[in-house]
This record gives C-alpha cells, sequence and structure tokens, in this order.
DNA sequence: TACAGAATAGAACGATCGTTCGTTTTTGAC
DNA sequence: GTCAAAAACGAACGATCGTTCTATTCTGTA
C-alpha cells in the first residue's frame, strides 16, 4: 500500500496543499465520483463516456476532455477506488496495535466494504476477473493496486508472527491466499447468490484460521 | 447438478438418441463451441455476433438466426459450459467412493479445470461477477447452475459426513463456503496475477480444511 | 472591467453493435 | 431427379460507441 504515482493526467507538480480547487478539477472529481458508481455496477468495460455524461448532465466532449481518453478514464478510476480503499480500510486499522489486532481489523473492515450493498461491487474483484486476459495499462495498474495491497496484507501477517500471535512456523503467504478466499468467497455469496449469512461465515472462516494458526506458546490477545 | 430443461431452442421433444445430426445442428454445436472459447476470454457480455460470425466464417444473419438474440445465445453459453462442467467435473468424480475420497476427486477436477490456461477463464466464476448486479434471464440461467454444482458439493460432504470421515458437527455450508474460497482465490492468483504456486496453495489449503474436520473417532482414508 | 486561458458545448466522423428482411443456396426425403 | 423445407447470405436499420474538431461560454486574475 506504498504511496504510487499522484493521480492521472492532473499537472505534472504534486498538488499543494492550500491551493483551492479550481471549477477544472472540481467536476474532475465529480466525474470521477460518477464513474467509480457506474464501473462497480457495470464494471470496468461497462464504464461508458456517454452514459457519465447523462448522469452529469454535461456533453460527452466535456466529459472527454477531462481525461483524453476512455483508458485513462479507467486508470483513473482504478487509482480513485485505490485511494477510497486505502482510506476507508488501511490507514483507519495502522491505529490498531501492530500484530494481530491489526490484523483483524484489516480483514474486518475490508469485508465491510466488500459485502456493502449500497455502493455496489469491490472494483478490485470485478476488475481481476474483467481484466485477466486483457493486456494493456488497465490491467497493469489494477495488477500493482491489489499487489500493494497484498504486500500490505503480508506485512500485517508477519508482523503478528514476529509479535508472537501467530506461530513462527505460519507461511504467511499461504494464511493470506485463504483470507483472500474468504473474502472472494464472501463476495460471490453475498453479491451474486445474495446469500444472507456470507458476511458470518467468512468472519467464522478468518477466527478459525486464526486459531489454527495461534502461536501455541503465547496467549491470544483478544 | 440435477438435470435441466434441454437445451435452448432446440425442438421441444429430447433429441432421440439415433437422430443422425442434421446440418444445422451441427453448425450449431460449433457456433457455440466458439462461443464458449469466446465467452471464456471476453466474459459473456463480450460475446459479440460479429465477432462469432467472422471466426465461423459465416454471415451474421447466419450465425444469428441460430439462437433467435444474443440473449439466448447467452444463455446457450451457460448451459452448454454447464454441461461440459458436469462431464468434466462432476460425473467422473461419481466413480469415486461416496464420502471423502469423492469430495477430494471432485476439488482436484473443480482445481484442474479451474487452474487451466489453455481454454481459459471459468464461466461461473466470470459471470457471477458480470450479472451480480444485472437482472435478467441469463443471470437467472447462470444462478441456477452455480446453485446446482453447490448443491452437488454440498451432497458429496454431507456424505463424507454420514461416512464417518468428516465430523458429525462438521458444519456442511460453511465447509463448502470455504472450499469454494479457496477456488476463487486460485482463479484469482492464477489467472490474474499470474502466480505459479497457487494451484499448490488451494491444495494445501483443502488439505488443512480436510484435516481440521477429520472425524477423531475414525481414521481417515487416504 | 477587461482579457487570456480554461472549461464546456455541439455537431460530426467512422466503427461496431444487435436485429430485421428478402433472397439465394443447400439439404434431405420422396 | 424433384421439390419443399431448412439454412445461410447480404444489405440495410437505428442505436451507441469513442473520438475529433471548432465554436462558445465561463473563470480567475490583473
Amino acid at each position: 500500500m506504498a504511496a504510487l504515482p499522484p493521480s492521472c493526467p492532473t499537472p505534472a507538480e504534486p498538488p499543494s496543499l492550500a491551493r483551492p480547487l479550481h471549477k477544472g478539477q472540481q467536476t474532475r472529481a465529480a466525474i470521477l465520483d460518477a464513474a467509480l458508481g457506474q464501473a462497480s455496477h457495470m464494471g470496468l468495460e461497462g464504464l461508458s463516456i456517454g452514459a457519465l455524461a447523462e448522469a452529469m448532465h454535461m456533453s460527452k466532449s466535456g466529459v472527454f476532455a477531462h481525461f483524453g481518453s476512455r483508458e485513462e478514464l479507467q486508470i483513473c478510476v482504478v487509482r480513485e477506488y485505490h485511494a477510497r480503499f486505502e482510506a476507508e480500510v488501511f490507514r483507519p486499522s495502522l491505529n490498531e496495535a501492530r500484530g494481530l489486532p491489526r490484523l483483524q481489523a484489516l480483514f474486518e473492515r475490508w469485508l465491510r466494504r466488500v459485502s456493502a450493498e449500497l455502493d455496489s461491487g469491490c472494483i478490485y474483484i470485478s476488475g481481476a476477473v474483467e481484466f485477466d486476459d486483457r493486456p494493456g495499462p488497465v490491467r497493469e495498474a489494477l495488477v500493482a493496486m491489489v499487489v500493494a495491497w497484498h504486500q500490505a496484507l503480508e506485512r500485517a501477517i508477519g508482523q503478528a508472527i514476529q509479535a508472537g500471535h501467530l506461530a513462527p512456523q505460519t507461511d504467511a503467504q499461504q494464511l493470506l491466499f485463504e483470507i483472500h478466499g474468504l473474502i472472494l468467497a464472501l463476495h460471490h455469496d453475498a453479491r451474486f447468490l445474495r446469500s444472507p449469512g456470507a458476511g458470518e461465515r467468512a468472519r467464522h472462516g478468518f477466527e478459525r484460521l486464526v486459531a489454527a494458526h495461534a502461536n501455541p506458546h503465547r496467549p491470544v490477545a483478544a
């Protein structure tokens, strides 16, 4: 979850802190917000500049001018989603103590984000399916974001091992794989099958995983 | 995995066994085969009658006439995928003894199908993401197929419990949820992240799951 | 208030989409 | 070989797509 190249075609220099948002960047942000909503419903490939313009009460060319191409718009949506994910899932969890508490916080916030029904689907998950076979810069951006997130999780697992919360022989990558599986199954069951108990199943699976990897020589913090 | 309404617009009566395939049904099958390839690369929404016609060296209208609408074509693709999945994953596993051996066979064949790189993506998985927000007959067909497959798996788990291979207090739906998660994580890591060890991670997770739910009062058959 | 530059509109483009329709070719049974 | 039915073609339709261009409107500053 390291810092990533600023935004998209945003002017070269990084935004100075006190600069007031000019009209252009303001509407640009509004468009991006609408685009995120559209992409999470229809997928990144379902993003349409025409539909976006209609939702914004703007002309197609007016919307288009802010991004220069549809592909650039898709990349910006990915980056924006990443920024929100970081702000809503990753950063708040840093308030928890290193190790298991932080890992638990990360998982719980991740779970809530994925199973949220209001603003829909996780773009990491839908994007991974849409672009697993489609080379190009959108796929690359998507991979970069997902890898960054996975690295953050792996780091948290490593810290839990180091802190003695998880057994020292724990395979961090394997544990990450299985945790990720729980989230993916949650996304599938909650969103596609509309199964009501999916959230609880994911939580239960996570607790079982943590218990199985708990360090037998040290009591696990609640 | 119960029998499902025959095929798509296929003539009303079920095909008699000895009837020779007439020209129409022959090309229809060939189109469906090509459509499956296209859908597993570009998704069900990426199915294009024009591209399909070009690949078949046919006219658009010639292809179109076999299905009557794009939506019908999508549904036929879903059913055809289901038929192949049943033939390649489900049916061969019935040769294994009821209980754990059969469950293991189901998982291993499922794993191989999902991680296969030649013919690409699993339509159940990509379709679930594409249609989790899109009501209509395609989504309904997709849900029906996935539910049938999940029921078949749940049945196999139940038999493993009944046979004493798994502990009697095992929660079949929870176990299914976690097994499904392993497959989804495999699909994600192998296809999207191109991570080479994903297959082994899924196997390892499955073995851990089985071991955790093993019946302590009865030795588990290898 | 005036003026440069940014922001938006509007029309048009070529391409592709699913679909319709009338015609032509092919097939298979007699 | 005949002939009706089935299958495939080919052109055209309206719609939508991303994109380009030129004009117009708006903004922020001096």
